[in-house]
DNA sequence: TCAAATCGCTTGCAAATCGCAAGTTATTCA
DNA sequence: TGAATAACTTGCGATTTGCAAGCGATTTGA
């Protein structure tokens, strides 16, 4: 299925595809969590349904979002990674942690307030930089 | 209804709020074209339903994103403004924006690219500031 | 070596949401 | 005062979401 795009402008196009529930989570949990694995993102807190993770992943490989692979002797398991153009929505993340930090927290006073978030608020793209080397020394190990 | 959130994850967070078709593309006719009152929003190209609009423009002020007005002399038309919760979007926006100008034209080659999206890509700050500065201004003038 | 466990899905079905079209109410304009 | 306009609301069919169960391929362990 081709992806549709309502119209011409860039805001809406994003938002034809990260538009929804899961798209931006599941980003974020392969770049932020580690997850890699089917039955990592099925694990989670958040706990997604497995035919929507399966659609869902497929989008994301089908975008170039993401790549399938496995490891060398392993058949079974296989492997999500983030390409370039995943990891390019690392900005967008941190934006909407950034909102949600400062306010979502009176409407939703659980939202964790750890180590990352401090670093998140007193400095942004440290965050951002931290996150992506973390991410691509993994990528380096893992192909 | 109150907002239900699926875990304090403060990315996910944002998601179960602004994570759908709609909410940040109203919020970007508000801050990008102008848009202000519910004939505004049904005109536009990106042709959100009525009832969705209603419905969202609901939710957007219920979470203090949004206030509805009206002018002084007019008891007819609603006005629908962007509080300081909602301008601090913009960021999550040019974001996007950025993302798409980057990734998406090889799949969606129509994406504009006129005078605006240069500034954005040459200066995001410069854009976003821009956009928060015009959008102050006509606040100004209508309240 | 073969039975059990694990992984990565797919399928069926029910519930929720989306979105078009038409209708309703209140206000303003001529 | 009658027509036009703004802001919704309602009905209903289509799509999407999400739970539960199942299934085939691979791997592990006795």
């Amino acid at each position: 299925m081709p992806q549709e795009f309502r119209c011409d402008c860039p805001f809406t196009s994003a938002l034809d595809i990260l538009g929804d529930k899961w798209m931006l989570v599941i980003v974020k949990q392969m770049l932020l969590e580690g997850k890699e694995t089917f039955k990592d993102f099925t694990e989670s807190d958040e706990a997604i349904a497995t035919n929507i993770l399966s659609t869902k992943l497929k989008l994301l490989e089908e975008l170039g979002i993401i790549v399938k692979t496995q490891r060398p002797n392993n058949k079974k398991t296989n492997l999500y990674l983030l390409t370039d153009k995943g990891l390019a929505l690392t900005p967008i993340l941190v934006e909407l942690a950034t909102w949600s930090d400062k306010y979502l927290r009176d409407i939703h006073p659980t939202i964790v307030n750890g180590e990352g978030v401090q670093l998140l608020r007193h400095d942004k793209s440290a965050f951002a930089g931290m996150m992506l080397h973390k991410y691509r020394e993994k990528l380096d190990k893992v192909m």
